[in-house]
DNA sequence: TGAGAGCTCTGCAACGATGCAGACATCATG
DNA sequence: CATGATGTCTGCATCGTTGCAGAGCTCTCA
């Protein structure tokens, strides 16, 4: 199993282990002849450099880890693989792990025996590990924060401005002359620091405006996915008065509602309106299609990847909240095309 | 940045190098006195193991990778998770990297200079490389074989038996009494061995039907995207006599063909039945649901998984055909609920 | 002709960990 | 008391590679 080493190719070409490496990294001038016949070994033996060795003695691997809750999220899929290109783009391999939103996983990350510490750097998208209990496990790997907004100064941080968006996508509906607009998603909690952050530009959009908020209509879902979504819509369907419009944390959640808005027979967009945040492509096929923010993936892992890299190589700089650009996008669940 | 090493820790406890590597792995004994000396030591100063040097000394990494062709694609998406929690549950991590169904990139992966021989192994779901290059190019890392049928007796191989599922799908359509039934998907070429099957099982299910296959209605398509799967129906939809069901390759086909059938006015699966195969979780929240072949994904991954850490351990078996099972699920876009 | 410069090539040490063999002390046994 | 067994602990070599310093040779030019 164990392949040729420079050793092995040195003995046959008949020169020294170093030189052989010269041949392999092209570092160091080295005849045409013997370039040639090292070369030649190199070939028959085909030689391929062990990468570990090499990692140990430059003390670097060249892989990054990303770290997000649920791989099958499409938002994260698709997040994954802008992370793994813009990666690529700059010469690195991307390890990905989940962590099933668990905090004990998430925890396991920063502990002794973890396995961050083959990695140059962490992308990390935690669900529960607070920044406190980051800085304290004190993880020599640097690290950047995706999505959530645990930013406290302690880590870099890459996310959209999520009031911002929630005003917008709520601003939409508002301004489609909705006045019964719900809200999916709300986690008033410690961990749901960004379902808050879209609770309050949701309750900016209402107050611009002049539209009163009615609390019975901000429904509170633990996850983001399309069950929760379809469950949180039927109990808002139930209400006395039920919502005209939806503005859902995330498209998954949107798209759940979507389903049990059309199973109780209610008309989308004519009945009751739906926005989702993420952009993820599923929305684009849907039907109807679907109104979201569309948060700049791209511009997120590159951003996320240059940081990290940034601080790999030692170009440190403050940590920093870094706002990525989102934009909010029309389509059918909206009335638009 | 580099953080404490054993050698560290021997000189605050006062202890050999190899005591220090003993407390922490638990291998020999060490007296209870000597043993919280360097507990202490190695609390206070934070060691971490530096994992590649491990790796280096024991010629193994605990990680194996994962290549698809893109991770946005839910199916893959799906698979990966089961990936990582197969092998999580022995012991290992994985890395996934993605091709974009691009034959370079899978042919880096086998070149000298991959990041291959950091891995212990490697799961491949290959597009465009055929057996005989990745023989050829002789990697000396075990590799284990997704999904597509490239068998050819020189690697293990996971997969469904697609022929059947193909006939199962199409016998489901004939079976509600379609007598046109349209296949999106087909790849008539030296890489579509997988859609290659499932259109010989398509045609088998018109034979025990008794039903005459009308070679128009099977549409090729180069990816198994939606917009694809929406351009193939609507070209189907301006035949003379157009389908009245069709049997997707994927699920995203399926999906973008609903999409075209009910932009054009078509009802489904009143006038138009579909079928799809994966059942990604899209599937069972879009409007309507979808009919489709689910594989057994978790099976899938524990398969390969463990064939190909049985490779690695050097438990060797002949390279083998593993077939996962799959079945039929019935949802609205053919009657069902 | 001899010193210095320049080009190739080499050996040694080191990255941080573990395998192995053995040193040393202690203890039980005949 | 000598012997061997047992239990702790240590030093050396090693994994496969690269950094560093320098050896040996050729060539130039005074």
């Amino acid at each position: 199993m164990a392949g040729p080493t420079l050793r092995d190719v040195a003995k046959r070409a008949n020169v020294s282990i170093r030189t052989v490496s010269n041949v392999v990294n092209g570092y160091a001038p080295v005849s045409e002849e013997l370039r040639a016949r090292v070369q030649a070994a190199l070939d028959e033996l085909d030689y391929r450099p062990n990468l570990i060795a090499r990692n140990l003695k430059q003390g670097r691997t060249g892989m990054i880890a990303l770290v997000v809750p649920e791989l099958d999220v499409p938002y994260f899929a698709e997040l994954a693989r802008e992370v793994i290109t813009a990666a690529r783009a700059r010469g690195y391999v991307v390890m990905i792990d989940q962590t099933d939103g668990d905090g004990e996983r998430e925890r396991e990350l920063l502990g002794r025996d973890s396995r961050a510490t083959m990695f140059d750097g962490l992308l990390l998208s935690p669900l529960t590990v607070s920044a406190e209990e980051l800085r304290a496990r004190g993880n020599r790997v640097p690290i950047v924060l995706l999505g959530e907004h645990i930013f406290n100064g302690s880590f870099h941080h890459v996310a959209i401005d999520n009031v911002a968006a929630a005003r917008e996508a709520t601003g939409h509906l508002l301004g489609l002359g909705r006045r019964r607009v719900a809200a999916i998603g709300d986690q008033p909690y410690a961990t749901g620091e960004t379902a808050q952050l879209r609770t309050a530009g949701y309750r900016q959009a209402h107050a611009r405006a002049g539209v009163e908020v009615d609390e019975r209509l901000i429904v509170p879902t633990p996850h983001f996915h399309r069950r929760l979504g379809a469950e949180a819509m039927e109990s808002l369907l139930a209400l006395p008065e039920p919502p005209d419009a939806v503005f859902c944390y995330n498209d998954l959640l949107a798209l759940g509602a979507i389903r049990a808005l059309i199973r109780a027979g209610r008309r989308v967009p004519d009945d009751v309106a739906v926005v989702g945040v993420d952009d993820i492509e599923e929305g684009q096929y849907s039907t109807p299609s679907l109104t979201t923010i569309a948060p700049d993936k791209g511009e997120i892992a590159r951003q996320a990847v240059n940081t990290l890299l940034a601080t790999i190589n030692g170009e440190a700089t403050a940590p920093a909240e870094i706002v990525v650009p989102h934009r909010l996008i029309v389509r059918e669940s909206t009335g638009g095309s």
